[in-house]
DNA sequence: TTAGAATGATTTGTAAGCTAATGGTTTGCC
DNA sequence: GGCAAACCATTAGCTTACAAATCATTCTAA
């Protein structure tokens, strides 16, 4: 795993240059990682900003994004299509029910199940909270071209891809 | 705040198309926030395992790849070159500090500051981990053209000037 | 020179997210 | 039919990150 070998030609020759007393460099303003951590945490700032103050938190949103799409899904369902682990499921999930916006419903034909269903307020915030993030993703490009666009798009897919390979 | 007129046209045209009945549409898979999220979370998912192995946590990467730069620094010069709260500071230097990777020195001139130096134990995780940060860069945008890749980053910065420009 | 403002670090409390362990329920197999 | 395995949700405990409040020190202005 730390194996020198495991690594691509650029690290391996990094560790050379270390073992000859040259320390290794590698500038965050260039790493692809650090900005998209920086751009990612300053998208999400943004937009949590927004839907707090309509009740909802950036833990929640992404819950209610899948299930505007079509509700009923069973926990374990929603928290496949949201990318996150179980317990996160049914943290967020208990705050959204204390609020009133999803109901859960024990599955009568397997016990185990319990499918999650939108209330009417909880469909409501729908309508108010895309147009904040449909505001954001078009300020967050301003100024930018729609091939840049494309490319950013079409790269971060590749990257996803890429570091999925790669999955511990 | 949440007026409708300060929203990007676009956003606007979905409420009305809303007051109409018509529910707001935004596709997750083409909002670049949501790529975002998900590249960004892959990414880091990979270099914590990596840098975990050695016995750093991502928490505590970015405070020692500021370090590794030029140590000495007070707590809330260290805040703001890693873009932390110092709160957060606060938590991760413990850790460093109970590791000893760190050590925090009071400052003789202004007894408020608090200096923070490497151990030889931190620095030296430095020709240790920084190879499997280029790594994982490297690897993450495997296959994709230098232009791209360029295209990526200049539009990542435009993207984190724009959001930083509505920060609230 | 001293009271009050500003500064730097820390504590406290909260939220998001994870892993590992637990508790019901269902299924499969003998 | 009954017991072990699998399955689904939950709890417990940890980490990272934040905001707000607190504590100690230094600076500033009357």
């Amino acid at each position: 795993m730390s194996d020198t070998l495991d690594l691509v030609p650029e690290a391996r020759a990094a560790i050379e240059d270390a073992a000859k007393g040259k320390d290794v460099e590698f500038d965050s303003n260039t790493s692809v990682g650090y900005l998209l951590r920086d751009t990612y945490r300053a998208f999400t700032k943004i937009l949590q900003a927004r839907i707090s103050t309509h009740g909802v938190t950036i833990g929640q949103w992404y819950f209610l994004r899948v299930l505007w799409d079509g509700d009923g899904l069973t926990q374990r369902e929603l928290s496949q299509r949201v990318g996150m682990m179980e317990p996160t499921t049914v943290t967020a999930l208990n705050g959204m029910e204390k609020r009133g916006y999803v109901k859960r419903v024990r599955n009568a034909d397997d016990k185990r199940k319990v499918n999650i269903y939108l209330t009417d307020k909880g469909r409501a915030l729908r309508n108010v909270l895309l147009p904040h993030a449909i505001d954001v993703n078009i300020r967050a490009v301003a100024g930018v071209s729609l091939e840049d666009v494309e490319t950013v798009r079409r790269t971060l897919h590749a990257m996803k891809r890429n570091l999925g390979a790669l999955a511990v």
